[in-house]
RNA sequence: GGAGGGGUACCAAAGUGGUCAAAUGGGGCGGACUGUAAAUCCGUUGCGGAAGCUUCGAAGGUUCGAAUCCUUCCCCCUCCA
């Protein structure tokens, strides 16, 4: 190996090690690095997705970046669709068995996916693959002899397992054997590195037991941290509603970012922001030390998002309408429509109707505590009847806005 | 297969015949204050334009009246085999 080759492996580990919580084994990752430097053969990276819900957010490009830093490095990603394991889903805390998508919803997903998750892979280096490939296609023999691989004991090492277990919680059989199949996908595509939220430490260490088993070398396990959502406390998902989705509008994407807590300002910058790492510091420093007001770092990070997804134009556009509406508390110009049969409407029934509360009740009280508004005005009276006319907007609190677009003549 | 414990609203957790649409805490929503931050304070949190209706694992039953008592069933947990 040539000193240039040798510095060469120092500086992809450099740029993998940024970021990352850990690298299991890293001396693998070494000896893996330099093969695929003196041999000039990429490194398989894997990096897998559940299909249920195909919504990509900030959370999800966290490792996404991981893998796109790799592809630049010249190493090719195998993103596997879980649509095999995805019928069982990972096992967690409150989790039951999910319901078995259709191949259609497995199809639907997968394609509002491939579209989301170019935005931040290389697509030249990324191969999309099903684990129902090889998964589906195991017999039970084969099953079995996966399943003998291990130990309850083993099982019961990860963290929501033993948790359960303490707490008299069900643990269904089935659910052991998502481990497994997430493992098995690193023997089917040779895996060399798989990447993972720190969650995902259990399975990816057992696709290292598989591998062994099956002759191969080991892949190595990058874990990268788990962002905190918009509330600050739990991990960014879609279920729990804290999430910054990739495919939001422009505002959204640049509101919501603005409502993230401000001590989370360090750590989406080192986590989702591409400044580089002197930025970083220079940015972490100042709002430790209090030169750099949060919310100046909030809007630099924003519009750093939304330039990055959509664009210069659109960013200033976000910037322009989020100093409007929230700044000076305008109507926002951008706001969802309603087709709506032109008529006059009791308020109540108007909030339901046009999506802004769920039912009668809920907006009886959005009402009554003073949250609705109709262009602009306030209204008291929960017995109001409204002339329902195009263009009119009606808002409930100060985030929830919508337009009547009267239908019809 | 046997013995015992348990299933209450979004979550946690009280309630063991009426005063229970169900305490309390968390979460959510709304308001005030702000920077769509944090903290704090206040209100609200089954459905229903009202009368009222449905809710405490499910279905029946006892009762003037049940989340509370009885029966059967389903599910979870523990110990034993």
């Amino acid at each position: 190996m040539t000193s240039n080759q040798e510095r060469e492996v120092q500086r992809q580990l450099a740029q993998i090690r940024r970021g990352v919580v850990e690298i299991v084994p890293e001396q693998d990752l070494v000896q893996k690095l330099r093969a695929s430097i003196a041999t000039g053969q990429p490194l398989r990276v894997k990096l897998g997705m559940d299909p249920t819900a195909p919504d990509i957010h900030l959370g999800h490009t966290v490792v996404l970046n991981k893998v796109a830093q790799l592809q630049a490095m010249g190493h090719i990603a195998h993103l596997v669709i879980g649509d095999f394991t995805g019928q069982i889903g990972d096992p967690t805390d409150k989790s039951e068995t999910r319901k078995q998508l259709t191949p259609k919803q497995v199809e639907d997903n997968a394609r509002t996916y491939k579209e989301q998750v170019f935005k931040v892979l290389d697509p030249a280096k990324t191969e999309l693959v099903y684990n129902s490939t090889w998964l589906a296609a195991l017999r039970f023999a084969e099953v079995v002899r996966l399943a003998s691989t291990l130990t309850v004991a083993r099982m019961l090492e990860r963290e929501d397992f033993t948790k359960r277990f303490r707490e008299n919680r069900p643990i269904h059989v089935h659910e052991f054997f998502y481990p497994l199949m997430q493992a098995y996908d690193s023997v089917a595509l040779h895996t060399d590195i798989e990447l993972g939220g720190t969650d995902q430490k259990f399975n990816l260490l057992m696709g290292r037991t598989l591998q062994k088993e099956f002759g191969q070398q080991e892949q190595v396990a990058v874990m990268m941290p788990l962002l905190e959502g918009l509330d600050g406390v739990h991990k960014m998902s879609k279920s729990l509603g804290n999430y910054i989705g990739i495919n939001e509008s422009t505002l959204q994407m640049y509101g919501k970012t603005m409502s993230i807590p401000d001590r989370l300002m360090p750590r989406y910058f080192e986590l989702v922001s591409q400044v580089s790492n002197e930025d970083l510091t220079e940015i972490v420093r100042g709002l430790t030390d209090g030169s750099y007001h949060p919310r100046d770092a909030k809007m630099r990070l924003a519009r750093e998002l939304v330039v990055r997804f959509f664009g210069e134009a659109a960013a200033d556009a976000a910037v322009q309408h989020w100093r409007e509406v929230f700044q000076q508390g305008d109507i926002p110009t951008d706001i969802p429509e309603i087709s709506i049969t032109h008529g006059r409407y009791w308020v109540v029934r108007l909030l339901v109707e046009l999506g802004l509360a769920q039912s009668n009740s809920e907006a009886r009280r959005a009402v009554e505590q003073g949250a609705v508004r109709v262009n602009g005005q306030r209204v008291e009276d929960v017995n109001s009847e409204l002339d329902v006319s195009d263009g009119m907007v009606v808002q409930v609190g100060k985030r929830r806005f919508s337009r009547c677009r009267t239908s019809g003549v």
